[in-house]
DNA sequence: ACTCTATTTCGATGATTAGCTAATTATCGA
DNA sequence: TCGATAATTAGCTAATCATCGAAATAGAGT
């Protein structure tokens, strides 16, 4: 959870998801968007494949990396629905509240 | 929107967002739930204000904070609509994916 | 004015992060 | 096998971050 949001906290790997949201891309091809160096997009990546975002497919010499939109949905929508924000999945507006869950926030 | 993320990547700013989900409280009041110190917890609160998601009210000596839901709300809809999840006020789930909007992402 | 109490600001410390260049690994094609 | 290409790892610096104890600020009560 922390490992996500800190994932999403940086705007280059925001745009990185962006960018992977349209198609599967490699990481040079990713790489040209960006004025930063190859290793430090490489760093970036691997904060993305930590956080369980993105998936890695090494093709002969080249990574390609598609975006997991699962997870990201999953973290999105479970968070919100703490909040009682985010209408997921089962809906309207106004259902009772569900009591915070004490536990699993850390 | 990355000072927000960056705020909600925190385990412990997030339980303080938690707590303030259901009332507002005061600086101490908020600290007793925490292992760390006042100061600790102060620059924690000054993170939070900064993202806008939380609100201060001086009341002689005592700061109540007050959680800003709407912004949270907006941050978190905001961007999970532009990935085409999080079925936002106005949603079904399968509508045309609005294109990436290019220039607000940093 | 003095003294609690609540909270923040200051100054320091150790850990983490984003960035770079240089070096390394792995794969492909000639 | 050699050389080129794709990507990572290694090693470094500068900046940011979470944390602390001590000091400063500010209101309330005496």
């Amino acid at each position: 959870m922390s490992k996500v949001f800190k994932a999403l906290a940086d705007p280059t790997r925001r745009r990185v998801l962006q960018l992977l949201r349209q198609r599967p891309m490699t990481a040079g091809e990713l790489s040209e968007h960006f004025a930063v160096s190859k290793p430090t997009m490489s760093a970036h990546f691997a904060v993305l494949r930590e956080a369980d975002l993105i998936d890695a497919a090494k093709q002969g010499t080249t990574i390609t990396y598609r975006l997991k939109l699962s997870v990201l949905e999953d973290a999105l929508l479970g968070f919100s629905q703490a909040f009682g924000i985010g209408l997921g999945p089962t809906g309207s507006a106004d259902e009772a509240v569900p009591e915070l869950s004490k536990g699993k926030m850390s």
